[in-house]
DNA sequence: GCAAAAAGTGAACATATGTGCTAAAATGAC
DNA sequence: GTCATTTTAGCACATATGTTCACTTTTTGC
């Protein structure tokens, strides 16, 4: 059985491992672990990554170099989408212009979902407070251009400036319906240019407490 | 200059990496690439992953076996924080036990602030809606025993259920503050059994559309 | 203490793997 | 087509690295 000693040194085996990975990118060699844990022989490395690999701590493939990894990360690994941000978009800028700035936000896709074209952007205003889209918010968007009544989208009326509401039609109108009984839906008349940008799937904050 | 089918080559070889990678947790060796990309020297590869290193879009150290990786991956590496989901905890169970059941969500730490213990607790009901907190959300919380006045707290009064409210004191008393105009103020008197669990620091929604 | 078991050492060995060099083949400009 | 340039092939070579095994040292059970 494993004495407390040799407990210690399969914890700091793991340790190392762990550290290294996340450090150089590839794995750590047996002799690099050997110099690392201070042993004097490759043979005890192996004894100790044996066990590990028994415990089902590690992987590794058979006599190829550097093919050591955990296998608490593989489960930990979380996959998110690098989601672009869209600042202030110019009048008439298109939107992929803009995006170029290229500040990045990542969205966990174990949590959110993540199909097709993303962007985010910040919200400004109070004018979706009631169904939760505070002011400073960062919300994300689905990329499409169509809409569902009832979808809150990400829209654009004369190139000015994106704005977020949910969206009707009314005949041949389209009304972007602010989630604040304090303001006034925006009526938008037949011809009038008008993209939708997308439509919002999700929300992060970080504003409430810092 | 690089003819279009070494372009195609470099893209080739650079997919090929970043698959080999993602699959298998470790680099490819240059024979593997070689043998991948259908060459009969790894000559070839030495040429297309020098080429790839001066563009900077891989690293690797001299002489290394299987040390290559995208720098892509690099950029796009987001760190984060696995923190775990709190349940229903039953009466009377301190937090840490329920807090086994480790359903983990993955918060990215480029844009909350992780700093100590956090856990994360899914909302119930509409008490927090006037700040944007609603049902459904995820919320994600600073483990502490301690709060300021006016944080937003995660609470047990009595063993119960966990709640969510902001934090104030009057006289010896404290005063859980739910933020909707509906609901009364929960007072908990002095010498009530009452348990701080941590303050709310941010919040994720994937409700807004499916 | 003592014997058995466990852990660690050293050294050799086998191979996986990176590197470099020359020549052949392919490509491109004219 | 011809010639210059680029790309690939073929090897040889140096090393980095994993593996194994006999032997010594340390630990453990009694």
């Amino acid at each position: 059985m494993a004495s407390a000693k040799m407990q210690q040194n399969l914890d700091r085996t793991l340790e190392f491992i762990k550290k290294f990975v996340k450090e150089k990118n590839y794995s750590p060699s047996v002799r690099e672990i050997c110099a690392a844990l201070g042993f004097k022989s490759t043979a005890s490395v192996q004894n100790y990554l044996e066990r590990l690999r028994a415990e089902g701590k590690i992987r590794r493939e058979y006599s190829k170099n550097r093919t050591i990894y955990l296998v608490e990360d593989e489960e930990e690994f979380s996959d998110f989408e690098s989601v672009p941000m869209l600042g202030n978009i110019a009048a008439g800028q298109p939107l992929l212009a803009a995006v170029e700035n290229d500040v990045k936000l990542h969205f966990p896709s174990d949590f959110f979902h993540l199909v097709g074209d993303n962007f985010c952007l910040t919200v400004k205003g109070e004018s979706m407070r009631e169904i939760g889209i505070m002011n400073g918010d960062v919300v994300l968007i689905r990329s499409t251009p169509t809409a569902n009544e009832g979808d809150i989208v990400a829209a654009q009326i004369n190139n000015g400036e994106v704005t977020l509401k949910r969206f009707f039609k009314r005949g041949n109108e389209i009304v972007l319906h602010p989630e604040n009984s304090s303001m006034e839906d925006i009526i938008v008349p037949e011809g009038t240019e008008f993209r939708i940008l997308g439509i919002a799937v999700g929300l992060m904050r970080n504003t409430l407490a810092r």
